[in-house]
DNA sequence: CATGTATTGAGACTTAGTCTCAATTCTGAT
DNA sequence: ATCAGAATTGAGACTAAGTCTCAATACATG
């Protein structure tokens, strides 16, 4: 997965560089969402000299490319998720962090109709979904 | 406006202070959504010698209480909107800021759908539109 | 393998938000 | 009214997240 994450890189047109790829090399071995924190973290444990301004670069690209999405938690932090370069959402597991992507089944719909009522021009939206996965719903005890 | 705020508080059981009633009035005042930052700001402005934590402090609680909304904007900035306390989304004019409400047309069918495909139990979701209000769209040429 | 440009790390800086604590202000009981 | 105790406050230190600058470095193309 680093290796698809570097060739759409080099497709967008920027440098393959050392740093460039050790970022996407911890990112695939990732589960789940994950924090530019997490990563700078990663990061400074393998002792890869990677400066924090370097990793925020890297996400944006990355998101620029639509190869991670920018997930607001529950809690206001902001994480981001691998993902397929098409448009989609995301399920969200509160307890383990593990990621689904689900596409639209009928979401284009509702947003049709809010426009409808609202006679607002809808340009984009963002629908994030929340809750446990079926591991987790197995083994833990619902809040 | 304000006094509805203030109302929701007195039953929440908490004490209606001088700095909580003049943020109130603050926060009726204000047009869409706004962040903790720009509060700030007009209690500045205004000199009205209230403290950060205080103003974070009131949005927390009031966001307790349902009667704001955390929203998350396109650019990551975290904004906040008053509003009605039952369950619904948000339509965020990306030109200026305008809020309106809709409520649930449909959203609920497209979770039950995601949540069968996926096997999570979903909890809670979160949808953002953003778009054009009706003034807008009419004033200002399409992007 | 030389050259010009993109990229880098360091660290200063900004912004958002939290925390602590002594001082103040509510509020309910008197 | 007023008092006492608890909730709330502002100040400012602190943390975390993210941006910016700039000189040094690494890439890729010829």
């Amino acid at each position: 997965m680093a290796q698809e994450l570097l060739e759409a890189l080099d497709q967008a047109g920027v440098r393959l560089t050392g740093p460039r790829r050790e970022l996407a090399a911890l990112i695939a071995r990732r589960q789940g969402h994950f924090t530019a924190a997490d990563l700078l973290a990663d990061a400074e444990q393998r002792s890869l000299g990677i400066g924090r301004a370097t990793v925020f670069r890297l996400l944006e690209l990355l998101a620029d490319q639509n190869l991670v999405e920018r997930v607001d938690l529950p809690d206001g932090r902001h994480a981001y998720v691998p993902c397929e370069p098409s448009h989609h959402h995301h399920l969200v597991c509160v307890s383990c962090g593990a990621i689904s992507e689900v596409d639209d089944c009928g979401i284009d719909a509702v947003t049709a109709e809010a426009a409808r009522r609202s006679g607002f021009e809808i340009q984009s939206h963002r629908l994030e979904l929340f809750g446990r996965c079926p591991r987790c719903t197995n083994v833990e005890p619902r809040q």
